[in-house]
DNA sequence: TATATAATTAACCAATCGGTTAGTTAGTTA
DNA sequence: TAACTAACTAACCGATTGGTTAATTATATA
């Protein structure tokens, strides 16, 4: 099979990919179109042969990484011994998956931040889709009598925001530290402490006093 | 005295009044400088008479809302009595602000997401200087020995994430509650719900075994 | 090998972007 | 009231924006 030099599935790729860097770095409006077409290496035209508009690059971009997620997490989830082994372990997954792609906590921290206008139904959907998995696990808790007192969203918010904002504010936060050498500010905290450390306090949180 | 129909005091004012307002519902980016001329009523070139830039008058309206919060926290801040009744101030009056400033915590979750590549100097100290204020509660609550196993910029996170995550997400929870009616979104907890929960449960983590 | 079509390109579009210009008012002061 | 200046305006600037066009390749099929 000789290379092709005219592949199709591999330049639409090429494009997603390159949006969804551009897009998590900078944000839908500071991305241009032109840029994606550049970083790909691609013609801007073909930008629009193979999507409708900006905006639905971006929605595809967006709908590919919450589908990702949602997988890797649901996949994970095989040992169901217990609700707090399922909570540590979606808190693990999430984690890891926000470090190993440190684009989409970005994102979706500017998604959220414009009340979803740019977002769509369906990717409104695979929120709510992520939020029913760890509200379930929650129930499961409260069922199991290790949780009590629970506000689901309150509580997921929690754990999602918290990982966000750690990875989001990463360089930030070494930057302070080496400005203000007095200050704390866990600059060089390891992925594994974060997703620990937030696991044992929303445990002891929601835990039953013993 | 009679109103006069210039007033530079007054016109620099509502050009910050106006910018907040469009900054903060759509970023920076998707915010144009004609934009906040016309909410103004004012002739575009007046912008560049008043200030330098469209980043000039952004950093502008980012630093009178971060010190507005810093003026609001220290001023509350005298019951002293204990590390964990300042926390609770503290929580209280973060939630407050960020309710009756919706604006403010879209705006400081966007600045975050983008690691601060808007971010002057002038502004990371003014987030610094919060997170000091909050660093110094948990600190006491050490020494007095109601805290313990605390991380303080973890903690930090938590607390100022969830409440702006709440509070920027609640026409998003309100749709999501809407269309899927068995889900609880806690779309209808008010401000002072999500502020003493959030207390209750930060102290539940941090708290010493009884 | 001729043909149809899928993939790609360069050139172009009106609209808008952030920012500037030169000139005009209104209010203060001498 | 004459002069000065702070406040304001309309018109303009080159660059860039998202998006379109018609023409041109390359490849699979017949």
């Amino acid at each position: 099979m000789k290379p092709k030099t005219r592949d199709a599935v591999k330049t639409k790729q090429t494009i997603l990919q390159n949006a969804k860097y551009l897009f998590s770095q900078k944000g839908f409006d500071a991305t241009s179109i032109n840029e994606i077409a550049e970083a790909s290496h691609i013609n801007k035209a073909m930008l629009y042969y193979y999507f409708k508009s900006k905006k639905d690059i971006y929605e595809v971009v967006v709908k590919e990484i919450l589908s990702s997620i949602y997988k890797e997490i649901t996949m994970s989830e095989k040992c169901c011994d217990s609700a707090v082994g399922d909570l540590r372990a979606f808190i693990s997954i999430y984690t890891q998956f926000a470090n190993k792609h440190p684009y989409f906590p970005a994102l979706l921290l500017r998604e959220l931040s414009n009340s979803g206008k740019n977002l769509s139904e369906s990717v409104l959907a695979g929120c709510i889709q992520l939020f029913r998995l760890f509200s379930d696990i929650l129930q499961r808790g409260e069922d199991e009598e290790a949780f009590k007192d629970v506000k689901p969203m309150v509580v997921f918010c929690m754990v999602i925001s918290t990982v966000n904002i750690l990875v989001v504010t990463k360089p930030l936060r070494q930057t302070a530290a080496k400005k203000a050498d007095d200050l704390d500010t866990s600059s060089d905290i390891s992925v594994n402490e974060i997703s620990e450390y937030i696991f044992k306090k929303i445990t002891l949180m929601l835990g039953v006093a013993l």
